[in-house]
DNA sequence: TTTATTAATCGTAATTATACGATGAATGGA
DNA sequence: TCCATTCATCGTATAATTACGATTAATAAA
């Protein structure tokens, strides 16, 4: 087996195997995280229904208090699965491409692994 | 229209309508915040592998008490993405696969929506 | 019967999450 | 310039999460 092999395979083990240190695990378990309320899949529904939305929408559609959304918005950018974009006195947020591919990727395939191996 | 279909059309948009308290938003979230940990989907990755296996065996692979991962076990039962039997002396987990088609159904289903509008 | 093993639960401590109102910075309009 | 609007952040209270060791109940083995 070359170096490269060697090293190859080295990187294979480092996201294949089970083991809390594992990149994709650790991201994947970060992403639900951010999808563990009920809020934040409603506003990442939201930004998907309309594209582009101001904070103040969000709040008007989920009863919430103003500053319990933008807790929430902070959560989902810190994920990386929304971006905010100051447009003078508004702040416009739109779905993260990145993210939510990576989202739809890593969910899928987690999932895809459990049905298959369903008892 | 017909009684039956302003029912039904009822119950659709419980389902559809981006509510805190639309069903299908809650039991996503609830999966998602079951599956926001890395122990537990290193949990669920092994009782994929291995088909079935015992708590001791979990927390032979997993660095953390026992406790702890007994913890981490009743979450995911709790969430009805795994069963428990005791066997004697052991308790033998696997994956439940209703609540992984579940998982499946819910998961995907939401990720494809936000891939698809991604701006 | 006594002892060992397994795993759930209890007790506890530290951290994180969730919600709210209040405050403050930035911008837009009067 | 002054006021209104928007939204992030602060302060704070409460609840939930995460981790551990200790304990307990149930079973298996000696």
């Amino acid at each position: 087996m070359t170096i490269k092999l060697l090293i190859m395979s080295k990187i294979t083990d480092k996201n294949t195997d089970i083991t809390l240190e594992n990149p994709e695990i650790i991201r994947s378990a970060a992403i639900s995280k951010a999808l563990g309320h009920p809020a934040r899949i409603a506003i990442l529904k939201i930004l998907a229904q309309q594209k582009t939305c101001f904070c103040g929408d969000i709040t008007g559609i989920i009863p919430l208090a103003q500053s319990t959304v933008s807790q929430h918005l902070k959560v989902l950018k810190t994920a990386g699965l929304i971006i905010g974009t100051v447009e003078g006195v508004n702040t416009c947020y739109c779905l993260n491409p990145d993210g939510v591919k990576e989202l739809h990727n890593l969910l899928s395939e987690l999932s895809t692994e459990l049905v298959i191996n369903c008892c």
